[in-house]
DNA sequence: CTCCAAAATTGACCGTGGTCATTTAAATGC
DNA sequence: GCATTTAAATGACCACGGTCAATTTTGGAG
């Protein structure tokens, strides 16, 4: 039978975590290594890989973890009433998602997984995002000839988009909630 | 003065894409190798550098040229008068661009191209993209309270979260026009 | 035709993510 | 305690995208 997961386990693990993050608060997610990582570790690489499938499975650990307190924050704040409240409670969590190019595709890749059965502490932060957001629509002023989780599923969207919009457009003067109110307001209160 | 561009240039840039595209045809856009496309053109891999910034340079000409494609065919036929017309009219484009999960990311990457001043192949197409819905829209029966290129790159937004469900839902019954007719309907049709 | 400067090409080399056979450490049975 | 077996760790190694100083080719200028 198996046996149980040892403490060392954890503590290399949580090594690599804690080396990792430090990497990131320095230089950012982009800039992050694996070999960097192992060295604060004070691991051989092969261990890194031991304890992640691969480079990607680290970074959505780290970056799922902080989806997870913005989205805390906005669950248990009051929902919000407007289209503007509604930018607004995002702010936080947009501005983490558009802080580096980095970190807003590791959301983009799992932005499906609304719907999905896929896994991954990303992929959790979009369900639990839809079921927010699907939430405050139900108990909001909106409109009601659609079903409010595919609203939310849609609100999604438009902030991916609003985001896009952003990496895209090097001289863009508008802001992302510049771009994104008015396709809220378009989705959630058409005339 | 800058002397002309030799007709040796246009050759090697062109055998080094026939190699791209006869490595696609056999095997997919994933498994394309610069290696294996210098070795096919019979060039240095230096070569394939000083021919294309990076290799997604390549993959975005090769990309863009069939966007463009699917795009003519679009904008030559007639507008759709329906939101199920106007998913089948893009079913050719939505097959391509979910033939691949390499092939979808190349357009996310680009999806926020339509309001930017981004340049390449890819963002080309999606402004094309925009431009050819905005048509469609403004010439059919289809909601005025929002103007028809903002309701055009919402349609771009639920096109993307449909093809985003299909790659993240393993084992997901719907396919990609099941997902996109009904947000097209609350988009563009509000009741 | 000869020479030269610009353009094009070359391939050895590098950085980085990821693999795997081997070694070391820990848990289990006696 | 000792032997055995399973988990964990190791680091040399590979694949692949990308770089760059050196070399070859090309198209004029004289």
């Amino acid at each position: 039978m198996a046996r149980a997961v040892q403490r060392r386990t954890l503590e290399t693990r949580a090594r690599l975590l804690a080396a990792a993050e430090s990497v990131i608060a320095e230089q950012g997610f982009a800039a992050l290594r694996v070999e960097e990582v192992v060295l604060r570790a004070g691991t051989a690489k092969g261990t890194f890989f031991a304890h992640f499938p691969d480079k990607d499975a680290l970074v959505a650990q780290i970056v799922g973890a902080r989806f997870a307190l913005y989205l805390a924050e906005m669950a248990e704040g009051p929902a919000p009433e407007t289209v503007a409240d509604m930018v607004r409670v995002q702010m936080p969590l947009i501005g983490f998602m558009t802080s580096e190019r980095y970190v807003f595709d590791v959301f983009f890749r799992y932005s499906g997984a609304a719907a999905s059965d896929e896994i991954g502490p990303i992929a959790e932060g979009i369900v639990t995002y839809v079921e927010v957001v699907t939430d405050w629509i139900a108990g909001g002023p909106f409109r009601t000839d659609v079903a409010p989780d595919v609203l939310a599923e849609g609100v999604l969207a438009f902030l991916l988009q609003a985001m896009a919009v952003r990496f895209c457009a090097l001289h863009a003067s508008q802001t992302v909630e510049e771009t994104f109110a008015p396709y809220l307001q378009a989705w959630l209160l058409p005339r």
